[in-house]
RNA sequence: GCGUCGGUGGUAGAGUGGUCAAUUACAACAGGCUGUAAACCUGUCGCCCAUUGGGCUACGUUGGUUCGAAUCCAACCCGGCGCA
């Protein structure tokens, strides 16, 4: 017996729209998690995160696990209560830390990157060492067993296994935690890459039976593994059927990409991956890259872009990406409004409206104002763009999933693509 | 009026004979950000050509010393402070 439950309504392709029911309440898929990685969706608070349209929010394990620590959100009930938040929630498991404060950090290597590279990449030491470590310029370091980390806090020294990581996770709470996995660089070999995927598999099982062995939160809570491979379209299917085949709730798809890249790998676990798991795109996205894991049966997405760029000023349209710092926004007198997507386009009817995305007050700020905010480094100014964009991400994810229930999406999707990146 | 300290690029403020078109910060301009080391990071920032590079004009003004001056000297202009 599951934790969640998940039912797919309409096909329209591989395209499919759901229901998922947590215990906490049921998420409307495709469906878009807002991220609060420190159980804060960063200047955005529960009531606002409605008003947009959201239904679930994801936060990390390691971020929450040293700081304020899983167990004081734990004695405070749960993430969801612990940050006020009475809908679904999800937690990833550090593994995306394993990469971004490992191989990548300190590099111009991020979730994406912009071209593809092989070099030769390092066998990890087997043992932590932080000689070694620091010479590599990591606070993060692999060895079979689990992972080694130097807090980026206070510099502390930490150990996550796969068992941890779902204690840990079992702590927080969130009705979808994810198994420990290895985020690997794409500019790794291929030969790492399938040592990569085989410890990540090794994970994947510890995880889920650590989970198995807790018989309380395995009524609460769900586990999805995740399929990791790189660009390699072989080790992407191989993934697939491994995680498939170990029986978690769901799945998730990992990794680091270059743009090109994307699309062949995420296909090529899809295809090996049961029609009626529930599968999340770890990480993904932009409003495009959204749109391709639609087409390809993704059902649940996350992204700190929206919150990220908004903060830093720049804000989706539907003619692509602006920021908001460019001079000639400063006698830009329109409203915020005006670039946000117009939900009747989008194919939201009234009654749909109040669960994505309806208009907000600071939807009619102008954009003068809006980058005056930006430029004087006013907190308001960020907190308004991190709203508009998540309502843009929402609303347009909302509009795809009415329009697979009408048989449209390939419709919608080339209308959006056109005008986003035409 | 006398004394004294000071006048540097959009701003603040380093530099006090060559390595200075001038440290740094801020501002400005442009760009980046995809399971958040991120309210962050990168680039440009006197003018003109150029691929490395080169030319020109600049550190209050004018003149001088010197192979060479933002840096030393003189006069003048302007500002702060003190004394009359």
């Amino acid at each position: 017996m599951s934790a969640i439950s998940f039912k797919i309504e309409a096909h329209e392709g591989t395209a499919r729209a759901g229901v998922l029911t947590t215990s906490h309440g049921v998420i409307h898929t495709p469906a878009f998690a807002p991220v609060g990685t420190k159980a804060s969706v960063k200047g955005i608070s529960p009531e606002q995160l409605l008003s947009l349209g959201a239904e679930v929010v994801l936060a990390n394990t390691y971020h929450l696990y040293l700081q304020p620590s899983e167990k004081i959100v734990q004695k405070a009930g749960g993430l969801g209560k612990f940050m006020g938040w009475t809908g679904p929630t999800i937690t990833d498991s550090g593994g995306f830390q394993v990469f971004s404060l490992g191989v990548a950090f300190g590099k111009t290597i991020s979730k994406f990157v912009k071209k593809t590279i092989e070099e030769e990449v390092e066998m990890k030491p087997a043992i932590y060492d932080e000689d070694i470590a620091s010479q590599h310029g990591q606070l993060a370091v692999i060895d079979e067993e689990g992972v080694t980390f130097t807090s980026h806090l206070d510099g502390s020294l930490h150990r996550f296994t796969p068992e941890r990581s779902v204690e840990i996770q079992h702590a927080l709470g969130a009705d979808l935690f994810f198994a420990f996995d290895e985020c690997t660089s794409p500019t790794a070999s291929y030969e790492y890459q399938r040592e990569a995927i085989e410890r990540t598999h090794r994970w994947a099982l510890r995880s889920l039976n650590a989970h198995r062995h807790n018989i309380d939160a395995n009524q609460k809570q769900a586990i999805f593994g995740i399929v990791q491979g790189g660009r390699h379209e072989d080790l992407r299917r191989e993934s697939a059927r491994e995680i498939a085949s170990m029986g978690f709730d769901g799945i998730g798809i990992g990794g680091s990409f270059s743009k090109e890249d994307m699309r062949g790998a995420l296909q090529a676990a899809m295809s090996e991956l049961p029609e009626e798991m529930p599968k999340h795109f770890l990480g993904i996205g932009e409003p495009g890259d959204i749109l391709e894991g639609i087409a390809n049966g993704i059902d649940l997405f996350d992204c700190v872009a929206a919150t990220r760029i908004g903060r830093h000023g720049s804000i989706y349209t539907r003619h692509g990406i602006i920021h908001l710092t460019g001079e000639k926004y400063k006698n830009d007198f329109n409203p915020l409004d005006s670039l946000s997507l117009p939900k009747s386009d989008f194919g939201l009817r009234s009654s749909d409206i109040r669960k994505s995305g309806g208009l907000t007050s600071t939807e009619r700020f102008t954009l003068a104002y809006v980058a005056h905010l930006i430029r004087s480094k006013e907190m308001l100014g960020s907190i308004v763009c991190s709203m508009h964009n998540l309502g843009f991400i929402l609303t347009l994810v909302a509009g795809a999933r009415l329009a697979i229930i009408d048989g449209r999406f390939d419709e919608y999707r080339a209308n959006f693509v056109r005008d986003y990146y035409g």
